[in-house]
DNA sequence: ATAGATGCAAATATTTTGCCGCCAG
DNA sequence: CTGGCGGCAAAATATTTGCATCTAT
């Protein structure tokens, strides 16, 4: 599996202890107890510019403090998916059979992946939000999550 | 009911080890070697009523010929996928974390599933075909696998 | 006959669990 | 102080690989 190229977002964020980012917000308004670790491993997924799984999550968490372990970076993240907090995704298994994580804000949206060069955009519509209430009214479900990935070849891989 | 066209479960053919199925027929028209084990996994794999993992298409082979290896199981879940005639699933998760596979055929369509009762139902929309072109042509991308899944509480589950 | 497929064991990779000492509140 | 939390090792789960042997064509 290729490493996808590393992209240096606009918005990411130098300092990753710096500040309670939206995360750690919301655990501590859920009166969740904030640990050393819990801190870092917050902010670290806060300030990520792109999907992270566990072995990111943790490599990145120990440049801030070596002190943080694999078990625990496990543990918290299923601690914020009990809390609703962060979604899971498999990004159609194109970096791997592992699984990516993502704070989940208050708008969804649709993982779009070029196939070659793995670069992951993400899409939101007003289509989307049509067809999730077609869904939850012709199939009589309430909907609580979704997940749309979608692969393909971007521009620049389609030319020759 | 619904509007929508939709199928009912993923399969629905009956009868297991007789005729060769959509993927057997597939695999000969390309001039792939047919082994034994190989029509076996293919007539579990053609003849399955819901999605199944790799360990539970083992299981299923070997009650129709115990000769049957785990290994040759990825390894035609492999062959399948390379051939882009299988489809590679996680269900969100529902059942575990492997992946879960089925047989696809010319229809795309969404995957709804209870989180209660783990009922999965396939769902197809026109709405979604419409959502589909116009993420290739906002994101510039040519599109060659999509992935939905909906996840949520059916009628059932939510009455007390 | 032979290229390609299978079986087996062992290696990888990822995630989970048991137990005990530690620390945030 | 104390109940939840984290570290460590080991288990569990899922999948892949090396290599010798077998088989469909």
């Amino acid at each position: 599996m290729p490493t996808t190229a590393h992209r240096v977002s606009a918005g990411e964020r130098i300092n990753a202890h710096a500040l309670p980012g939206r995360l750690q917000e919301a655990l501590e308004s859920r009166g969740v107890r904030l640990t050393r670790q819990r801190k870092i491993l917050l902010s670290v997924m806060d300030s990520a510019e792109r999907h992270l799984d566990a072995g990111a999550i943790l490599e990145r968490a120990q440049k801030l403090d070596p002190r943080v372990h694999k078990v625990t970076v496990y543990r918290t993240l299923d601690l914020l998916k009990r809390n609703g907090l962060i979604d899971e995704l498999d990004l159609l298994h194109l970096r791997g059979d592992q699984h990516f994580y993502e704070s989940h804000g208050p708008r969804d949206h649709i993982h779009v992946a070029c196939l070659k060069c793995g670069k992951v955009r993400e899409f939101e519509s007003e289509l989307y939000e049509k067809l999730k209430k077609q869904i939850a009214k012709d199939c009589n479900i309430q909907i609580t999550l979704t997940r749309t990935e979608v692969g393909g070849y971007c521009e620049k891989c389609r030319k020759p």
